[in-house]
DNA sequence: TGTACATCAGTGAACGCGCGTTCACTGATGTAC
DNA sequence: TGTACATCAGTGAACGCGCGTTCACTGATGTAC
């Protein structure tokens, strides 16, 4: 069990399972309430060479934040937006908050990271926007923009609401008034 | 400067002071990044005597979150819910964080407290649901109350995507497209 | 109304745990010959 | 292809700072007479 030294491909694996098992426990637990020993325990690994990875924990908060989660891969801007939109405001991504949208699931905590970590973040807004838009309903690219933000705001905003509510009928209402309010076509 | 025993008015106006205090502080940087001897200095007192109005820290953080700020008691479900979500979505509201709203300011740490506070949320949203929906678009009492959830949501979200944005232009246009697609009448 | 005393809100030093970070060490990888 | 050795990813003990929490003490409040 004490295996020392490993290849370079194996130095590659390592820090991807850092990194997704960062990403699930911040947003399962937030940014401070995971420590680096419990994120290179689930990774595998102790927490000592941690620092060969990353310079600190702010590093890997800000490489987890860009990072792309294995078990997400395939959920990311799928072509069908009114789908993507369902499985979004549902309750098994309401349960799952592990391989959760990242502004849904840490969207307050990521108001305060370092300005590099918020750009990176509103680049991805931007570019989920423009996928949105084109879905949208509206006579014009402008009223389809709107509307493509507003759906946006809607489901994050849901789902923020919904966790709160986990506990409560109400926490269901408010994902299906959400969906059915989406305007996209 | 050195008072010593306080009578007991004060002791009332000092709980009042440290509830403000923390429910400002925790806005601003989250539950974890707040510590009890700031919210006491912040309040006008020693860290000693937080021990005298709360049993511990997450105690206050529970009576934080039913607590109303000073600043904020005009704020609150006012009659007219257009002007109230106007002023929600405006770029004062997004920048002064820390008499904001809670569930834009802390929602997904929220998420994750004892679920006695989520309770007491889950009642203050249910309040602003049923004050939003005598406001809302739509034929049927359904019909606005399924518009007055999807206000909230619009507005809770793009609050949180307009402060992880705030330093692009976006964040702006989040803010007004999420206005301007209130279904509120 | 005035005086003596008990109460207890607040003070600030101290404690101790947890967590981020460091470091001497290990031993498999991978290179030099 | 095989052997000797240097490299360096990972290990785990240790460090030290910060923060939540405790506690002996202070002295104004407020009560008893």
């Amino acid at each position: 069990m004490t295996v020392m030294k490993v290849s370079r491909e194996q130095v590659v694996e390592n820090r991807r399972r850092i990194l997704d098992a960062a990403a699930q426990l911040f947003r399962e637990r937030g940014f401070d309430n995971v420590t680096v020993a419990e994120v290179m325990s689930a990774a595998g690994l102790t927490h000592g060479g941690f620092y060969g990875h990353f310079d600190s924990k702010e590093a890997l908060i800000n490489a987890a934040m860009g990072h792309e989660q294995v078990d997400r891969r395939d959920r990311t801007l799928p072509e069908n937006i009114a789908i993507y939109a369902d499985g979004y405001l549902s309750s098994k991504h309401r349960d799952n908050i592990g391989v959760s949208c990242q502004f849904s699931s840490l969207g307050t905590e990521a108001a305060r990271v370092s300005p590099e970590v918020r750009h990176t973040l509103t680049e991805s807004m931007r570019k989920q926007i423009e996928a949105f838009s084109a879905a949208a309903e509206g006579a014009t690219p402008q009223e389809r923009r709107r509307n493509a933000i507003a759906a946006l705001s809607t489901m994050v905003g849901g789902m923020v609401l919904a966790r709160i509510a986990s506990d409560d009928p109400l926490s269901d209402e408010i994902l299906s008034a959400a969906r059915e309010s989406l305007p996209l076509e």
